[in-house]
DNA sequence: CCAAATTGTTAGACATGTCTAACAATTATA
DNA sequence: TATAATTGTTAGACATGTCTAACAATTTGG
């Protein structure tokens, strides 16, 4: 694959072992090889050998057969990974309206590969909607319209609104 | 890497090839290796070894130290990519007010993940903000003070909005 | 038109991350 | 508590896609 990691140090994969790990050990509870294994879709080795290579970067405390916690530094990374997703996850949901699952799984890929800045502008963007009522609470109404229908609702008209002759 | 193909035939890598190959052979001309390896930032045995897996695919038409063209179905394909990286471009540069470099790196990684159906949202949204000028033509501009002094501008007043005491 | 520069290919190493098969440890249960 | 079921590990194969080194073809310029 050609370079597809942004400029962040862990690959896709790991982050996406270091997400399942925070969210799985989250309540207090240990997470579990199987688990991990369960919830990414892969064998049960290659989550063994993903640990490996977290433990090794000391993001992962593991010892065999036995516990596996994030480090704080682990935490960390996971932390920054779970927000790109759920900011993600807000912006497909409740900006473009679609349906939950969808929005999950586009938020699972672009996360990793999304840079900093468009991250930033996407998260403001979905809290610019949902906090300004003219451009935000109507836009969405508005939007709706407009993908149902296929052209601009009544309230979009020009009035007001120069227009080159 | 864990499943990162979103549902389309082709990987990332693949698809970038083809890409470049569309808009290197654009105008008439043919599409060299070496033009191939320095658009991709790759050396060019890995253009080499590309070509001939697509070849084998029939996407792509080349001979030993020859000229190197997509067929008609390869043509579709990266129409198609070249299509989604044109839309989320725009989506990051006209929408969210990112500078184009940005943008269009943006634009390169997600075209590989993205859903379908977030692509068309993706693509119709883009085509709302321009066509309305209430949710549209205003709104890059609300934004853009939003995003400047992190508050709502005047015109997001709740004038006219119901809102529960 | 021939030598040098450039471009392209082949062969094979390497990195990442997956898998299966076989075995080992742990846990649950009869 | 012995045994069965489950969970986890190791070893090693495999797929993808990159790279370097060496060589081959093509193109260019003297």
């Amino acid at each position: 694959m050609v370079k597809q990691e942004a400029q962040r140090d862990q690959t896709a994969s790991m982050e996406d072992y270091l997400e399942a790990i925070a969210k799985l050990g989250g309540a207090r509870k240990i997470a579990r090889v199987k688990q991990i294994s369960d919830v990414l879709g892969v064998r049960m080795p290659s989550v063994t050998s993903a640990l490996k290579k977290l433990s090794e970067q000391e993001l992962v405390e593991h010892e065999r057969y036995g516990h596996i916690k994030l480090t704080p530094q682990g935490d960390k990374v996971a932390r920054d990974v779970i927000s790109r997703h759920e900011a993600l996850t807000r912006f497909f949901a409740q900006a473009l309206g679609i349906n939950r699952e969808t929005a999950e799984e586009d938020a699972c890929k672009i996360e990793h590969v999304i840079s900093p800045l468009s991250m930033e502008r996407l998260a403001k963007f979905v809290e610019f909607i949902g906090a300004c009522p003219l451009g935000g609470a109507n836009f969405p109404s508005r939007y709706e319209y407009y993908l149902e229908h296929g052209e601009l609702p009544q309230d979009c008209s020009n009035k007001g609104v120069k227009k080159k002759k």
